[in-house]
DNA sequence: CTGAAAGCGCTTACAG
DNA sequence: CTGAAAGCGCTTACAG
């Protein structure tokens, strides 16, 4: 069984043509007869030849993979981890008909070593085309591909960052929006938001759009920041619980932080959502095994990863590509949303 | 600045001398004075040179990546989500030193399929050895490989299943029988397990085991099989408790169904750990946040995946691998275990 | 120590 | 329609 690998030469020799015959039939294009064509084909899947991958890019200049750094963090490999991992199930999927793979490191260097690997990339021709995630204010890796347009990049970020940059970006905006007429509808006027932390960039986006939907609808909200761990969401809840107004309505930028307020809220003899509306932005099974179950801001991320992954092959085709839309968010209403309780 | 890729012709051109001292003064090779050496060297930085990826894999037929294709089922992209996350992170880091890349594919048609994945890749040379996961009994990719043993592959698995073929193979067996030592030491004589679905190996490993173990200590498990989800734990949870003779502790193959069994017990006024102890296989972050927090057998998969990682550079060196052990698990001992309380 | 040459496996103008 | 040739960028015996 394990013969050492054939080449095309083995093939023209047992079909007994030329190697440029076996070439052209294989490839389809024009230049044998279709007989010649049809025999060729014949012996080399009967031989079992593939392609030699490597030749092949060579000879074509095409590697047939697109390269994706993934920034982990070794503190918080759970925030992360389900987000990405479907991002790349949903990029794979666009990839695999075009019979692309993904070429993937991770580092735990941050911005600063994820941006040294796609230099070798583009200095080595590993990879037709890059993936970047996770991109901050002040990215070395936005520097990097503005100074090399010939190379094929995508961002999946926010508008504001990349600008110039072909970017999938995100809906944060909306989202907020969305949520914030979803509790004005309810009757709430007076909310508070867990947000994460200032450094990234969605936090921003959320906290304009937020600010802006609530100004227009004459609502009032206090945000404070926070990291995305349970610890933070409960100490963020108490604060807002026990100074000041109380709101009647909490949005949680994660999925951890919201179950963590709702631990809070319990722990002060606070019922949600009778006395208290509490939303989450990440959906996840955990939002649907809480008590009561979480409503919650759903993205198809997947969707998100096939996008991406359309974009990346249109580039790889010669195609300009822009700053597009990721797929709305949607919100999925559950039992810890209700209407506002004004005491 | 974006100058067409460079190439060791330039490099030669530029340093005044030939392709081949070029190439021997970058690969720290002999052949080249120290003169000659560093004056190319500094050229080759200075022009940003960096070898062509696919010309170096051609001409030494290497392709310095290794491939792992992930099943991705469209249910259940949890279960599997964040062990293979922070498997794929180890593997990266044991791999990077040697600048080794990892080649991903992920395909929802099973074992099959990936099969075909990894037969291709065999024939196209397009990664220099394969990590494969997720085996099951009968899996073609056993079959693949058993018929390539000059191809580079490495089973993460049960070594029950791929005997013979190179494997990382799992703890399970004294994982289960730590667990039920544990419990025997805190005076639980009849116990139960909530267990994984019958098809996987890791299942019947674990069965096996804890039968195993719970006889030489005179100990009576009861096992229930189910899916890895909340509703199956509280189903089987109420079975147990709720049918014959209730045991005082509980084994739950995954943490998802142990939360979930805490939650039945709690519906039926048991207390935990006071009247029942529980539990999880797996431990994630879900178990600290529970209340109580769930005692669970923990394992450092990053680890597994950089075991993986260097058996596999090893194999690439031309090494022989055989079968090892993963890391052992470890019992952390939380709030959800205590005395057996025999009424 | 150094250069010219052949080869890795494929593709693609270029003559027959 | 078909074959011989050159080239993709690198490595490595092989003569000077």
């Amino acid at each position: 069984m394990p013969k050492a690998a054939i080449t095309i030469s083995d093939v023209a020799k047992a079909s007994g043509v030329s190697k440029s015959a076996v070439s052209y039939a294989l490839n389809g294009k024009p230049g044998v007869s279709d007989e010649t064509r049809a025999k060729v084909l014949a012996v080399a899947r009967d031989m079992g030849w593939k392609p030699n991958s490597a030749a092949k890019s060579l000879s074509d200049a095409r590697t047939r993979s697109v390269g994706v750094v993934l920034l982990v963090d070794d503190a918080d490999s759970f925030g992360a981890g389900m987000f990405t991992m479907d991002c790349l199930a949903g990029l794979s999927k666009a990839l695999d008909p075009r019979e692309y793979s993904i070429v993937l490191r991770m580092t735990a260097g941050g911005a600063a070593a994820a941006c040294h690997i796609h230099e070798d990339w583009i200095a080595s021709g590993k990879v037709d085309a890059h993936l970047i995630l996770g991109v901050e204010l002040g990215d070395p890796r936005l520097t990097l591909f503005r100074n090399h347009p010939e190379t094929k990049a995508l961002f999946i970020s926010q508008r504001a960052v990349t600008s110039g940059l072909p970017t999938l970006y995100s809906a944060d905006d909306e989202g907020a929006r969305m949520v914030v007429r979803h509790l004005h509808e309810l009757g709430h006027r007076d909310i508070a938001r867990i947000a994460g932390p200032e450094e990234y960039v969605h936090t921003l986006a959320r906290d304009n759009a937020t600010a802006d939907e609530c100004a227009k609808l004459g609502m009032h909200c206090t945000t404070l920041h926070g990291r995305y761990m349970a610890e933070d969401g409960e100490r963020l809840c108490g604060s807002i619980l026990e100074f000041g107004q109380r709101p009647t309505a909490i949005i949680c930028d994660t999925d951890v932080t919201a179950i963590a307020a709702m631990r809070a809220a319990a722990a002060r003899g606070i019922s949600v959502p009778d006395d208290l509306s509490i939303v989450a932005w990440d959906d996840s099974p955990s939002c649907l095994s809480a008590t009561p179950t979480v409503t919650a801001l759903h993205r198809d991320v997947k969707a998100i990863g096939r996008t991406a992954g359309d974009m990346l092959l249109r580039m790889i085709d010669g195609e300009t590509v822009g700053a597009e839309p990721e797929p709305p968010y949607r919100l999925i209403e559950r039992d810890s949303t209700g209407p506002a309780n004004v005491a």
